[in-house]
DNA sequence: AAAGTGCGCAACCGCCATCTA
DNA sequence: CTAGATGGCGGTTGCGCACTT
């Protein structure tokens, strides 16, 4: 025979819990400490099942529970302890005094996910996405599939389209941009400075970490492309290369130097002498684009509607021979 | 002013490993 | 040894509040 039923599920009380019971509950477990939290409801007197005391004290009534905003040096400590150890929660909030698992969790999902997101790093990987910022840019998925080739990631169609449904996050567009910053400038030494403003920005991560993704990145998408398509980067810059891309709420220097902040995805044509002017990225004392512009307006309409990739048809692609066929992909 | 929307967070749910009668 | 409870954990939900339209 196994043990008794842990509680009488009929008739407990649920939800929120009242002042009253939080004094019971403190009170009980300040005398008595909680011991088998199966019998603890009943000889603190209180209407609940032991788990949910148990939930209650460790989350909320501890003692010990550090309370108010995440500081900085928390918040390095958390997305550094989330890229080596996942969602361990538990694991995290044992590296971090006063703080719960659920807190911890909580103020990841809220907070720093979505600023990693802002970013252009996907935040269970931490590392840059490409994929994604394909997606977000309104790509068909046989050119994802490629760009997936080309930067050795694993593709499939289920988790690409589930990542579509993150696509709002305008950042990740970034990377698009970059890549053909890539194509046109070669591998850049300095990643895209759009990016670098948004994690300079960004004065509760750590920098340098996120840099060094990026360069590792960059470097990686560079090199794959070198070796698909058989060309150099030198060879790109000859002027067959897709025209500069805008991206919604990122700000772009023209070839005149003038720098707008456009509202929607464009594509700045060429020049009519076939040359195209390189991709300027925008000054990094830009003021950064923050998540809420990002999702102000979502992407299905920011990317689908008037996708950046719109006019590419029209381009003199051959001189980039790929096993891949860009100009296939394209049409 | 009212309705709609988004966000933050406490609490619940369900699963799993361990414990125990 | 085994069935079933317990404790712990990660994922998810839903409420309340603030802000926007």
């Amino acid at each position: 025979m196994g043990r008794a039923p842990c509680c009488d599920e009929i008739g407990v009380k649920k939800g929120p819990w009242t002042p009253e019971e939080d004094k019971l509950l403190v009170d009980y477990i300040q005398k008595n400490g909680h011991g088998s939290w199966r019998r603890l409801p009943k000889l603190a007197g209180l209407n609940r099942c032991g788990k949910s005391c148990r939930l209650r004290w460790t989350n909320y009534l501890r003692p010990d529970i550090k309370r108010g905003r995440f500081t900085e040096e928390e918040e390095k400590l958390i997305i550094h302890l989330h890229s080596v150890l996942g969602n361990k929660w538990s694991s995290i909030a044992t590296r971090l005094p006063g703080r719960t698992d659920n807190e911890i969790k909580n103020y990841w999902n809220t907070h720093l996910r979505k600023r990693l997101l802002s970013m252009g790093i996907d935040p269970v990987t931490h590392r840059p996405r490409a994929d994604l910022s394909l997606l977000a840019a309104g790509l068909p998925l046989s050119l994802l599939a490629a760009a997936g080739a080309l930067t050795n990631q694993q593709f499939d169609v289920t988790s690409a389209l589930k990542l579509q449904a993150d696509a709002a996050q305008l950042a990740k567009v970034q990377l698009v941009q970059t890549l053909f910053q890539v194509l046109s400038n070669g591998v850049p030494t300095t990643p895209n400075l759009d990016l670098m403003s948004l994690i300079g920005s960004s004065n509760s991560l750590d920098q340098q970490y996120y840099q060094g993704l990026i360069n590792g990145s960059l470097g990686s998408l560079g090199s794959a492309l070198t070796t698909s398509s058989g060309l150099g980067f030198n060879d790109l810059q000859g002027g067959n290369i897709p025209p500069a891309v805008c991206m919604d709420g990122l700000s772009s220097t023209d070839v005149n130097g003038t720098t707008s902040n456009l509202n929607s995805p464009k594509v700045v044509p060429s020049e009519s002498n076939g040359t195209v002017p390189k991709l300027v990225s925008s000054s990094p004392e830009e003021k950064p684009c923050l998540p809420e512009c990002s999702t102000s307006h979502d992407a299905s309409t920011s990317s689908l509607e008037s996708s950046p990739f719109e006019g590419l048809e029209g381009l003199n692609l051959d001189g980039i021979n790929t096993e891949l066929g860009w100009k296939d992909l394209l049409e």
